[in-house]
DNA sequence: CGAATGTGCAACCGTTGGGTTGCACTGACC
DNA sequence: GGTCAGTGCAACCCAACGGTTGCACATTCG
């Protein structure tokens, strides 16, 4: 019961611990990774580039050129996904509380933009996981034969 | 929309896909990765050795010596866990649905192992997302300093 | 055979969660 | 200053989920 540690259960108080910045637990990145709609969002922000922004709308002008890596609004990716846009703040309330999201306010918009290092942070975790158990049974099976030779 | 391609929303029919093998599809793996309950059932039968298999109980003899490292079944489960056994049975079927664990029926009972390889997959998986969402990050900051200078 | 242990199915309950609608508010633009 | 786009909060609905209880069925052991 000491290799794999991934819940928060048996975690002390945990007193001194400011939001620092990345994942808060990860059972609460895999909840933020559980739904097929923030899957979609996340990727919308992933692959938001440069020319499509805003998206469809903003009749006056060009507008938002200058900061085109800053990510998408709410409503823009509302725009582009088959739900409201409440539904898309939820998502990316829940995203951003995972840490696999970041916002920044510009003028009177927030702006989201995809975390894809704390994905990977998250991956290289689950792996190591993985490959703990496998060793420990890789183990086991060892004590057995060895049980088995006398 | 074309780099990571995580849940099976744009996939085809996929007519011609016998269960392979492991995964079903991501999100039910994050899914069954996201409750507290589930990580704490993976656990146990990630350090499930011999010699605790059966635990308390069995006041006939030793009897499940041999196969040691078959697994444990969901009432042995259910005695380490604070949760009765139907929720561990339905815990176990999620988790094997998800393909992060195997069942074996060896007498009346059955036994349930830990596939690390399958986390390990699956930590691989959202490893080389995250580095694309990376990249394309990159890519998009390399455009807007071109378009600066511009 | 009878008793015990283990499993599976089904009903039920409380809570969480995705989603919508509606409204109030604030910052930008004419 | 008035209007418009964009956000935020709150209420509400319905489905899914975690969990329990209860019972019926199989299988092993005395």
């Amino acid at each position: 019961m000491s290799s794999a540690t991934p819940p928060g259960s048996a975690a002390p108080p945990d007193p001194g611990t400011p939001p620092a910045s990345g994942t808060a637990s990860p059972v609460a990145a895999f909840a933020a990774l559980a739904d097929e709609t923030r899957w979609a969002v996340l990727q919308a922000l992933a692959d938001a580039g440069p020319g499509s922004a805003a998206g469809a709308g903003a009749p006056g002008g060009g507008a938002d050129a200058g900061t085109s890596a800053a990510g998408l609004t709410a409503s823009a990716l509302a725009d582009r996904l088959p739900v409201t846009r409440q539904a898309i703040a939820k998502h990316l309330a829940v995203l951003e509380a995972a840490g696999l999201v970041e916002s920044r306010i510009v003028g009177r918009e927030r702006r989201y933009r995809a975390l894809g290092a704390e994905l990977t942070a998250l991956g290289r975790r689950l792996e190591r996981i993985g490959d703990a158990w496998e060793a420990r049974l890789g183990r086991i099976a060892a004590i057995a034969k060895e049980l088995e030779r006398g």
